[in-house]
DNA sequence: CAGCGTCGTTGTGCTGGCTCAACCTCTGGA
DNA sequence: TCCAGAGGTTGAGCCAGCACAACGACGCTG
């Protein structure tokens, strides 16, 4: 069980640039757990005292207001450092971690962060990238919460989950972790049945298709065209990428991505593959 | 003109661990700008060459839609760095940075972000602190996007003002820079003629005072109720610790303001004094 | 001091999407 | 085989706040 997992860890970008001494000296220090969709790696209040780094499937950070009503801040990929208050100088974690679906989680005491930072090439730098895109995404949402209507910021919601985690499948991309409508409007600032109108009608229309916690985008395009994003919106956006990606990928591509079926789509967690 | 320069750039956060030669160093490095209200440092789409530090002044951080909304994404306070694409990996800016009122502000060559983090002490970790308080107003102000009222997201906005650059004056806090009704609608993702009526009404009920390009908040507590922050909403949350501050003040602490009456109120702003 | 541009106020009508409500359809457990 | 509970669909009514509109006030420039 440790040889996978060392690989594992060794394609993950934070230890890409690491050699085999250093995974292991890693991997001992860490402490691993499997967790079942629902299930919480930490919640919003709680002492901050290790950071984490998601091995497989997908993790949602979620506010809680007073009133009850959960905002889906972000979701993380495999592959990505989570929970870092040690770094960011927070005593306490600002949101919740909830499972996605099955997931595999590391995790290491928030004291070895400033090791990890100096010791390990490419951590410290890795890390604020991907901070620097969660930061983008998060601002991509202020301008969509602030501008758009629903129907647009939910199909910016599913184009941007594609873009993270699209699988292709017969017909179209599939977002590659459960989800259900009252998500959606977590994700949007709406409500259960706002988004299963909207859902229901573009279904009707072609350009989606979706059971139970499952959505798959059949018509990427249209669904671009009907975000507002088409429209002159900054061309590396990663909505726009996700876009050119979903629809342009070459034939070799798909081929391979037949070969192994549950690879994802996105730059970043193909580099997991 | 260099010698007062040395000496605020060691108080600013990012340098304040530094002995007077590497200050010197860095000052010789710079690139210094005067800005007057409205001016850019830099713009949504241009490639990133220079990283930057805000010695005095506010500046805005601005995106633009395609339809040709503006929304402020955040306000950065003297001391902060920023328009940092050299640490997050990104080519080109992904905001427009806006004087809002008199700036002045150092700038340096991306080429020289390593050698900062390397070399000077706790430039690296009090950027990456920065960064996390950036991404937590981000994230509250998604949730509050998501779920509050107008007039509550209105609310919240001017406490988040007061709390990173209020200034004590006869009768309340005034926030410490220029911001007219379509600022603050910028801000709130709503419009200017909302913004307007709401704030008359706080006017008549003797919440604020405002006049032209000034908003003073006469009645903090009030504000607080009317966020819908005081619910439960958690307790570090920098707008409550805003609220604190502003209400709590001890006359020794409002003595002290009197003194130097420009001092700004928050504790990361009173650092630079 | 006239003219103009920016900023602010206030009134009126309209509508996107929320609330309330009822009902349907899976899935897993006993 | 039946039941409970989670997830999803759809209808009807209502209202917060937006769009449109008209006007007032301040401050700069020549």
């Amino acid at each position: 069980m440790i040889r996978p997992d060392i690989n594992q860890l060794g394609a993950m970008p934070p230890f890409c640039r690491l050699d085999l001494r250093q995974l292991r000296e890693i991997l001992a220090l860490s402490d691993s757990r499997h967790l079942t969709g629902g299930a919480t790696v930490f919640d919003e209040g709680q002492p901050v005292r290790r950071f984490h780094l998601l091995m497989s499937g997908n993790i949602r950070l979620v506010r809680v207001t007073a009133e009850g009503d959960q905002i889906i801040l972000l979701h993380i990929q495999a592959g990505q450092v989570f929970g870092i208050g040690a770094a960011l100088g927070q005593e306490t974690y600002h949101a919740s971690a909830i499972a996605a679906g099955d997931c595999r989680v590391l995790s290491w005491p928030n004291a070895l962060w400033p090791g990890f930072s100096s010791a390990y090439d490419g951590f410290a730098v890795e890390t604020f990238r991907a901070f620097g895109a969660r930061a983008d995404e998060m601002s991509n949402r202020i301008v969509e919460l602030s501008t758009q209507l629903v129907e647009q910021r939910i199909a910016c919601a599913l184009l941007r989950m594609i873009g993270q985690s699209g699988r292709k499948v017969a017909g179209g991309i599939e977002i590659g972790f459960p989800i259900t409508r009252q998500n959606i409007a977590d994700m949007t600032g709406t409500t259960l049945h706002t988004v299963s109108r909207v859902l229901s009608l573009w279904e009707r229309d072609g350009v989606v298709k979706s059971t139970r916690c499952l959505v798959i985008v059949t018509d990427p395009h249209r669904l671009v065209v009907m975000s507002g994003a088409g429209l002159g919106t900054d061309a590396d956006d990663p909505i726009i990428q996700a876009k050119a990606q979903a629809l342009y990928a070459t034939a070799a591509a798909s081929a391979a991505r037949k070969a192994s079926s549950s690879s994802a789509y996105s730059a970043q967690a193909s580099i997991t593959v």
